[in-house]
RNA sequence: GUGGAUGUAGCUUAGUUGGUUAAAGCGCCAGUUUGUGGCACUGGAGACCGUGGGUUCGAGUCCCAUCUUCCACCCCA
């Protein structure tokens, strides 16, 4: 294959025959957070490099080695969006919205950029929909997050998720944590793999998430952040706790989830999946009382989340979900000759206008190919047009399911369609019924 | 970035110890039916065998490199 009509490595195109499921995902979401009181916004793909060293983190991988960087013509550095959040609170703090009544909601949808090494669940263009709680500090906020993410997954039907949060604690017990946790994995550095040893110095926290054998085994008797917490964030995480139990939501507390993004400040949080590999966290959040400030706005409280759509559509479809069936054609027609075809053209516009969708004849085919496409695309109804029916005006609708025909007058197209697709309908509804 | 696997029509695959014109199913186009789809039968189009080098009289097949895709690590959604 020819490299110019290959897609970039770790990109992938969404075809025509699977769009209505993301469109269905898509709609689940936003529909979701609207009934939380969530309005999307929509933020420019790229932004200022900064805005993305200083809110997500220069320690951060995302930012040391992930991100699409580049000059401008205007020797400006730009980055290519590796995650939503700190591009939307940019925007917030622009646009004054941190300055009006708070809480402020708002939600998104759109690709992200990270140049990774592509696998299962991993892309360097991935899709992303979440939320971003403006002005909100209680407990109640985290909680509420963290249900209209469970919300959402279920609505698009996604099973089998376990629902894992923590507390990682504010500026000041997160010290106080680092320092313990430095003194003791100090005392087992022989043992440690060679990247838990740089992290010993630059953020001993992810030594928690090694995966390796020993390390995590060293790891499983380290000291636990929430031993650390001062008295606010403990506070702070047992109200949230209360709060999901209230909400009727099952989580188990996680001591060892570390968010790779530097923001994260107290809650934090992950939906899993079993059923799709090693890229298994479907969701992601918590709360970041600190970004908006970093980034030169007024101190302002925030919770939020972010789902992978890829992810999603993985693990829906190795769940075998059913997706609602996506629109075909209500009519096509079928003509033979120049009268006839013109005439299909008009009908056709009619019933477009009237919302139908409604087909004709655009290759000058014969009959018989003319149906069979009709019957490839799903054609609910299909109707013949020749010399006769453009010269008496009287054409047959044809039912493709059952084979039956309806005869009615070209003229009264509109209404005579809307009693044929009516009757369709409730012909359905019966069948589903059944 | 590290490690392992992979690559043959649009898709899924076959292709013997290297040997003539690379094969099948599905899909696509058309015919069998001169104005009627699905089913069946018949025919047709469609492959620089990922790419570039090398070995050989001869390479889809062997060797090297490179790229892609996949899987895992790392990290994240």
């Amino acid at each position: 294959m020819a490299e110019i009509i290959r897609a970039i490595k770790g990109t992938q195109d969404v075809l025509p025959q699977d769009v209505h499921k993301w469109q269905f995902l898509e709609g689940e979401m936003l529909k979701t957070a609207e009934l939380y009181g969530y309005k999307e916004i929509r933020i420019p793909v790229f932004e200022h490099t900064e805005v993305f060293s200083r809110g997500v983190g220069d320690t951060t991988d995302v930012v040391q080695k992930e991100m699409y960087t580049f000059l401008d013509k205007g020797e400006r550095s730009i980055t290519l969006r590796p995650e939503f959040t700190a591009g939307v609170m940019r925007s917030a703090i622009e646009n004054g919205l941190v300055n009006g009544a708070l809480p402020v909601k708002v939600c998104y949808i759109g690709g992200c950029y990270r140049y990774e090494k592509p696998q299962a669940g991993r892309l360097r263009e991935f899709h992303q929909f979440g939320i971003e709680c403006i002005g909100a500090s209680a407990p109640g906020a985290d909680a509420e997050a963290i249900a209209l993410a469970e919300h959402v997954l279920s609505n698009i039907g996604i099973k089998n998720l376990s629902l894992q949060i923590n507390s990682i604690g504010c500026k000041e017990c997160r010290k106080k944590y680092h320092a313990a946790l430095k003194e003791y994995f100090a005392q087992k550095e022989s043992e440690l793999c060679a990247t838990c040893l740089e992290r010993l110095n630059k953020n001993p926290m992810r030594i928690l998430d090694c995966k390796s054998p020993v390390c995590s085994k060293i790891a499983a008797d380290a000291p636990i952040m929430l031993d650390y917490l001062c008295e606010d964030c403990s506070e702070h995480f047992e109200q949230v706790k209360n709060h999901l139990n209230a909400a009727g939501l099952e989580f188990t507390v996680n001591p060892h989830i570390v968010r790779g993004l530097d923001y994260y400040t107290k809650t934090v949080f992950e939906f899993v999946s079993s059923d799709i590999g090693a890229q298994s966290t479907v969701c992601g959040g918590g709360r970041y009382d600190g970004l908006v400030a970093e980034l030169g706005g007024p101190s302002v409280e925030c919770v939020g989340f972010a789902m992978g759509l890829e992810r999603l559509m993985l693990t829906a479809e190795a769940q075998g979900a059913d997706f609602p069936e996506p629109k075909t054609c209500d009519v096509y027609f079928a003509s033979l000759g120049e009268k006839a075809t013109l005439m299909a053209t008009k009908l056709c516009t009619n019933l477009k206008r009237e919302g139908f969708a409604a087909l004709s004849d655009i290759n000058a085919r014969g009959l018989k190919p003319q149906m069979r496409y009709a019957n490839k695309i799903g054609a609910k109804f299909t109707c013949v047009l020749g010399d006769d029916e453009a010269s008496s005006g009287k054409i047959r609708i044809k039912n493709m399911a059952d084979g039956t025909e309806t005869t009615v007058l070209a003229e009264n197209i509109v209404p005579e369609f809307y009693k044929i697709i009516n009757g369709y309908a409730l012909d359905n509804l019966a069948n589903a019924v059944l």
